[in-house]
DNA sequence: AAATTTTAGTTAAACGTTTAACTACTTTAA
DNA sequence: TTAAAGTAGTTAAACGTTTAACTAAAATTT
């Protein structure tokens, strides 16, 4: 069976609480002693039982991950990184990460993940935009949360946010550094605070450069963002004769549409357009040309956030602290100087 | 504070074990009791505590599930569908479960997943090849296991597995019956059970229509099976003048990758070529033209895998089973009739 | 009617930890 | 020299369940 910590004990000849005091450094033991104890849990390969711990502690050494399902199927692999991020960390803090998606049209009458209901979590961390309704639930069930790149309404927990503002001002500025003044965007909807802060930042870039901003040139209205919206704002905008020579694809996954869209219809990338995206999906080494983009560090966006969950978890405090990591601008194949015919 | 099962049996007026056998149903309980106590359990919002449950049951509840980094992180959500399968069944079983990734080169040294070590789990499921030496370790460890989609060397674990040999013959039956002859089969390597047996399908499909196998006509050689080996895979066979009509691309990803080489090279699908995939990753609903293919029930491995696992735990017995999924031909716009010049 | 079996419930031990309260030394302070 | 404080360890209770062993009453069999 199974060694206890009843075996350890023996076998060092101490009590199991002195035991206890060395597995979890609790109580200072002498060096001697300490040293039996841990040569016996080695030679008996003794783990301590998560069940007993967490019986007497009251607490369960769980975390869990929560995203809308469409979120975790998405073809790029956006959230998965996150996850693994968050996952990787875990090793390292001693929690076990717990997996669920929720419908992303979750109703007010749908039950909450089971390891809610049966608190079987110290804590969760929610990545990517959820229904409101949900947040409500969630919140009254009083658990600590952390949210990933998506600010809840009308709630103040801790968050890890995409620098946005500050990735749509380096991807736009690049692009007026080479030369284009008549720069697109291509955006999801406003109801979402990402697509919002990446049109302001673009908007920060044009003004600071004064370049006039034109809203002809601006197409956010969907509230998808897939690759098949990009096709259809990249429509929207080339029909219309407005000179664009660069578009800035508030996501790669857009960006991708615009660029199926100018090659259906003969535009060259970048010789005729500079195209830009935003997040680095690391998609289709097939693409060409590659993606100039906006990389977002997506490993780290997950262990930021189970850091700071379990700061949360163990200082009891609701510390509503917002952390914005940095983005990099990577310069790919499909931004190039502008080149007036 | 949390209410106990102490707090269930004095509002009901029974002792803790009535309580317990109601939750259970482990012993008869008059009618009229069961209801009192059940009205407690509601109005109290009781659940029982899993820790105390497991530390008495010397069960822990958690099922692992183990696939590696790069599969994981596939741009096609394949295993992640096949996980949300699993996940969901193990929401209706009671189970939680313990996602977490291996590395592709796991190295004798390397620890195995957490859970195992803790022991934190009641037995896991493993998603898609996976190392020799990792399996080794993992059969060391005496845990309950089931694979999904891959053959284990030397090891009898129930398994669930994907039709492949039947799928293949769907899929080339399907272009011989629309009058094709000269039929491409684009493979995997060949240390991958999978992609031997849609080799195998696609051999036994063809003789028996009494057609000649070729090797020309078959790539099968390369230890990758992405896109862009599918692309290299189509370079090989027409850059030979072989009058190819057909291709059978061992998976969705592949055929991507086929598609792209013909488009780049002036082919029309299906016009000049018809393609069939394998798998149905649903990838790109803006492919062009949407690509024919055997469906894969990626859920259904992971419900049937869960289920199978958590039969093998109750039943204690190391039945080795194995569960053949069957497939799906799904006709679109990528495969038609042959037409001669 | 007595003996036996069945049914519905109770009691108490056990699971493997953590931790508050205590003890017995040793060191330091007065 | 004695009292106080510090150190290193022990004892035992507690956490919230499950379950074996038991009891008392009811139902069935003889």
């Amino acid at each position: 069976m199974k060694p206890t910590i009843k075996d350890v004990a023996k076998k060092s000849g101490v009590s199991i609480a002195t035991v206890s005091f060395v597995i979890n450094n609790s109580k200072p033991v002498s060096v001697e002693t300490r040293n039996r104890v841990l040569k016996a849990i080695k030679s008996l390969n003794f783990r301590p039982s998560n069940s007993a711990r967490d019986l007497v502690t009251g607490k369960t050494g769980n975390i869990g991950f929560i995203l809308t399902d469409d979120h975790f199927l998405r073809t790029e692999p956006f959230y998965t990184r996150i996850f693994l991020g968050t996952e990787f960390e875990a090793r390292s803090e001693g929690y076990y990460i717990l997996l669920t998606t929720i419908k992303r049209d979750f109703k007010e009458t749908d039950n909450l993940p089971r390891f809610i209901i049966d608190r079987n979590v110290d804590g969760v961390i929610v990545a990517g935009k959820v229904p409101h309704c949900f947040i409500e639930r969630l919140s009254a069930s009083n658990l600590p949360a952390v949210f990933i790149d998506y600010i809840p309404p009308k709630n103040d927990y801790p968050m890890v946010l995409i620098d946005n503002i500050q990735g749509a001002l380096m991807a736009t500025n690049h692009l007026i550094s080479l030369g284009h003044t008549n720069i697109a965007f291509i955006g999801g909807g406003t109801e979402h605070p990402s697509w919002v802060d990446r049109l302001k930042g673009y908007k920060q870039a044009l003004e600071s450069s004064n370049i006039p901003i034109k809203n002809s040139l601006i197409v956010a209205n969907d509230k998808f963002q897939g690759r098949q919206n990009g096709f259809n704002s990249a429509k929207m905008l080339f029909s219309k004769k407005n000179n664009i020579t660069a578009v800035f694809a508030a996501n790669d996954a857009m960006a991708i549409g615009v660029l199926k869209y100018l090659r259906d219809n003969g535009k060259r990338v970048p010789q005729d357009v500079s195209l830009i995206g935003f997040d680095d999906i690391e998609a289709d080494l097939m693409l060409s040309p590659t993606l100039s983009t906006i990389r977002v560090p997506k490993l780290e966006l997950g262990t930021e956030a189970l850091k700071l969950l379990v700061n949360v978890i163990k200082s009891k405090k609701s510390l509503s602290k917002k952390i914005l990591v940095p983005v990099e601008l990577i310069i790919r194949e499909s931004t190039s100087i502008y080149s007036p015919k």
